[in-house]
DNA sequence: AACACTTTTGCAAGCGATTGCATAAATTTG
DNA sequence: CAAATTTATGCAATCGCTTGCAAAAGTGTT
């Protein structure tokens, strides 16, 4: 492994012109430059991580932010789909990334502590976004920076995010529904602690409301089959005329079509749904679930070029909104309005 | 950020005795490495992460190489469920884990060439293992070492590895459609290249052998709807008497059920499908699909397991078999069998 | 040709840990 | 009680790189 030093001695300079030669500094003659930057690639030389980050104070790794680990967030390709637009823009800047998991908040946030004791992480991307996340809490304490995927639930003019207009999206996908002649339109969600589930609530409310339509909440997670049907069985009960559904993520609307098609009563009314982030899901489905894409890669991306332009802590803080798009497939049928 | 020196001021010693201390030598004595084990406390004192790695010249963190960037990959969630595994491994070790991905394999392997430079990676854990793989060829190259998840193309025995049995395990899912009445059953496949296709073939072209059952398969990745369907055509006009299907992964079930289910005369058929990976796709399908569970979490803590032994390079290679398992649900019929 | 600038380069001191070796303290022994 | 051991500590070098500052080389001006 070549160091700074071969380097030099190949050039015939010393390190310290070697390195400020590397560093495209103002000051190095360019024949100089140039004997050096040759050298080095010769060597197939790269500067050591650990020494640079040592001699520079400055680390040059974001640390990547999973939510606490619950099985269902981990078989959910969103994350990985995020972490893979991260990652591309981190390579591009000579930057690594390294993942912060936990099965539990305590052990999450115990991980935290000790990547920011080893001060080894420039700053943090998290990859959600809830209700008193004792994460933030804990990076506030220690004044790192961090950005947020999603919308902060407080500071939210503080602290940097990238984001969806999840109010907006509600909004859209109920007016989708709307358009298509439905008029009793559920919102299936299965936590409003996080912050995107709130943000696509008030989309959908609003939506509602300007067509003077009423809400209709169901909160239900279906995390069995049962559940589920019992659920639904008192739901229909209360709203027997709701003919549309719009879901707050697309794993959530086919556990709820699974269910629907299940019931052979259920099935034949052929509900509309519609879900959230357009993942490989709605693709899969049968039928194609009609689906609000997101973009995961760009969220992260953008994520990481804020956490790259490493400003200082006190500068204003950075807000980026991607665009959604619904992608219309075969889950949502057009029905004569009842007016 | 408090360093040793810190450390060793608030306990009296020298900075080489603070060390000692904290690492567990045994010239030290027990009140003064209890001095510094509480100064250290006191201090919520860490090694700095940089520091300590350029000192003992030996790194701390693990590289986890995803296969080439392909959408569909990233829309997998068996790779985001492998990293958890690793990830929960390394840090009860105090180890990192980062990530390295590319939208091609030499933006991959250049990629990994930085990060080898750079010199501050232990290891390497390459979540899949596919034929003539460059990574792998760089990585020898550089004499770094690795483990691989699933079988190694090459060097089988001189390399490290945790896989399934997939050939064991291609074998069980096609006896138990055999089992089921099934006597005309297809391997569907997507790429012949990855070992673990090739394996689950051979499991399944064991498992016909053994019945004297002829050997079917069909590659086709139902990349888009047309294609598959005419594939299918042909395919149903070549072996028309067909009742079920091992497909080498449930994505590419779920794709095969997508379009049968289409097709109204294929509909009715009500054709038997098992797939690989019980992956979240398998419980929200429907009908759900019954699947062999490979357990990607497991695979990833034992590779992580492996990592962290850091042996010498020329010792003995591990290899690791995480068993499978068939997770029966509803998309399996039971047939007469037409014998 | 001597002086005053500029431009380039190199010396040496860090960054925060670890570790071989010398020394100091404690203990045993004659 | 002094000498010989054993045990515990600290000094200083090192890992590979960066950077402030001083020295050297180059340029231009009288």
């Amino acid at each position: 492994m070549a160091t700074i030093k071969d380097v030099a001695q190949r050039a015939g300079v010393s390190p310290s012109t070697a390195s400020r030669a590397m560093h495209g500094s103002k000051i190095i003659s360019q024949p100089t430059r140039e004997k050096v930057v040759k050298a080095a690639r010769e060597l197939n030389y790269a500067p050591d991580f650990n020494a640079q980050n040592l001699a520079t104070k400055a680390s040059n790794t974001i640390g990547v932010v999973l939510p606490v680990d619950h099985h269902e967030i981990f078989s959910n390709p969103f994350f990985l789909e995020m972490i893979r637009g991260i990652n591309s823009i981190c390579s591009q800047h000579g930057s690594m990334t390294t993942l912060a998991t936990g099965i539990s908040s305590d052990e999450l946030v115990h991980n935290i502590d000790v990547m920011i004791a080893q001060g080894h992480i420039r700053n943090f991307i998290l990859l959600y976004s809830e209700k008193d996340d004792p994460v933030v809490a804990r990076l506030q304490h220690f004044d790192v920076q961090y950005v947020v995927i999603g919308k902060p639930y407080a500071d939210v003019n503080k602290t940097s995010y990238v984001d969806n207009d999840n109010i907006q999206a509600g909004t859209d996908a109920t007016q989708y529904l709307i358009e298509q002649g439905h008029r009793r339109i559920c919102f299936l969600y299965s936590d409003i602690s996080k912050m995107v589930q709130g943000d696509r609530i008030l989309g959908y409310q609003r939506a509602m409301m300007q067509q003077n339509l009423p809400n209709i909440m169901l909160e239900q997670r279906f995390e069995n089959h049962a559940d589920g049907v019992s659920a639904l069985k008192k739901f229909f009960a209360q709203y027997p005329d709701v003919t549309g559904f719009v879901a707050v993520d697309d794993m959530l609307a086919l556990k709820l079509q699974q269910v629907l098609h299940n019931d052979p009563d259920w099935k034949v009314k052929q509900f509309s749904l519609i879900g959230f982030n357009n993942s490989i899901f709605s693709e899969l489905a049968h039928p194609t679930l009609t689906s609000v894409a997101v973009f995961p890669q760009r969220l992260g991306e953008e994520a990481a070029k804020i956490a790259m332009a490493n400003r200082p802590t006190d500068e204003l803080s950075t807000a980026i909104i991607v665009p959604h798009q619904i992608v219309k497939r075969h889950s949502v049928h057009q029905i004569r309005s009842l007016g």
